[in-house]
DNA sequence: AGTGGACCTTGACGACTGTCAAGGACTTCC
DNA sequence: GGAAGTCCTTGACAGTCGTCAAGGTCCACT
């Protein structure tokens, strides 16, 4: 139909984009409480909207909540990318994701607690598990275009599993993490030297 | 007073057991559940009490799963130790080091996933802070004395900061937990190579 | 024997949760 | 202008939560 052909796609169209509005008014709360104290209400009230509504957009807590954590993925990997992409040599690429590293630390520390707050949750909840394993391997995808790009630049083959870089980095992230929201003021001075030096470490000279 | 002498003590003590029996239990539900879905009528019905008497032995929710993680750390440590005093080698203490790692992956996944669930409130929440980065502070210092001692069996220095060591490491073992739960089955393999091949990288050749 | 206190259970409270049905407001189309 | 459908609010539901007070039971001591 004529009609059919020129309404359905708006009205999908609005449909997801209310779900994104209402996906990301979620995230802000979800980082702010954390998952175990986050309510469907308090999620609604950080809203333009009501709390009836969430159940007009998402079936139910669980779908709603998975679909903010693969939103949040999203906007997660772009960042580093870029920083590949640009830098020309090793040194560059190095202080590049180093400092992108300690920018994400600072200034995304409360989305980033909330990731591990629902990767943990995913640890005791399986409906959260596919979830969370596909933002974790896209986050090793990127760790991975990384290292790699930086052993181009030095000419050197990939120095382990994609897997274990990532974990390793990721182990640096979550402590600083920690130690940022604790008030220490070397937080973010020293994950910058780590990566660095985990770097080194990889490509040994 | 001759009774004050005899009674005080005892009562202290009974007092002080039935509240480590109480965080036994509490413990065991905690890391079946996480803590997002414990509730204090659990916690008591997966004891030999009701759910009252926990108000008469802690004084809320929050003194309650402090004390259990504080007891929790207690039993943490021991099993590491024992391998850093016995081993002679540095190929022993890395085997045992590395086959400590996936006994305690196989063995306390449970636990251990909710040690990490209690982390990740730490962020959220301020009244855990304190016991976490204390707990953590002793995890760190733990993996200090093994890398340590495996620096001296082979003659040489600490190769990195105590919280850079710990947090390599923990992020090869929290990478493998998910992989556990998630039902890899080479997690623990993966997990032993690993942490052997940092240990190789942190001492090169 | 009986009194005081430690220990534990029971039941209730107000608050909060996810969920959903009923219905109002508003737009769109015939 | 009225009908149909979309979008959103409101209010209620059945549970569950942490907390606490009232009151038991049992033991030790006088």
């Amino acid at each position: 139909m004529a009609t059919a052909a020129k309404v359905e796609p708006q009205r999908v169209d609005r449909f997801e984009e209310r779900r994104r509005e209402l996906a990301d008014a979620a995230l802000v709360t979800l980082s702010e409480l954390g998952y175990a104290r986050t309510s469907l209400r308090e999620i609604a009230q950080n809203s333009a909207f009501s709390h009836g509504v969430l159940h007009y957009y998402f079936r139910d807590k669980v779908d709603l909540i998975t679909y903010c954590v693969r939103q949040y993925k999203a906007a997660c990997v772009l960042r580093y990318d870029r920083i590949v992409a640009t830098a020309r040599t090793p040194e560059g690429l190095a202080q590049g994701f180093a400092d992108g590293l300690v920018a994400t630390l600072v200034e995304d520390a409360r989305m980033h607690r909330l990731w591990y707050d629902l990767r943990s949750q995913a640890l005791f909840e399986e409906s959260f598990r596919a979830d969370v394993l596909d933002i974790d391997a896209t986050l090793e995808r990127m760790i991975d275009r990384i290292v790699g790009r930086y052993g181009e630049l030095r000419d050197r083959p990939a120095p382990a599993p994609s897997a274990m870089t990532y974990a390793l980095f990721d182990g640096l992230f979550q402590q600083a993490l920690l130690r940022h929201f604790a008030g220490s003021p070397t937080a973010a001075d020293d994950l910058r030297a780590r990566v660095l030096g985990l770097l080194d470490r990889l490509f040994p000279p």
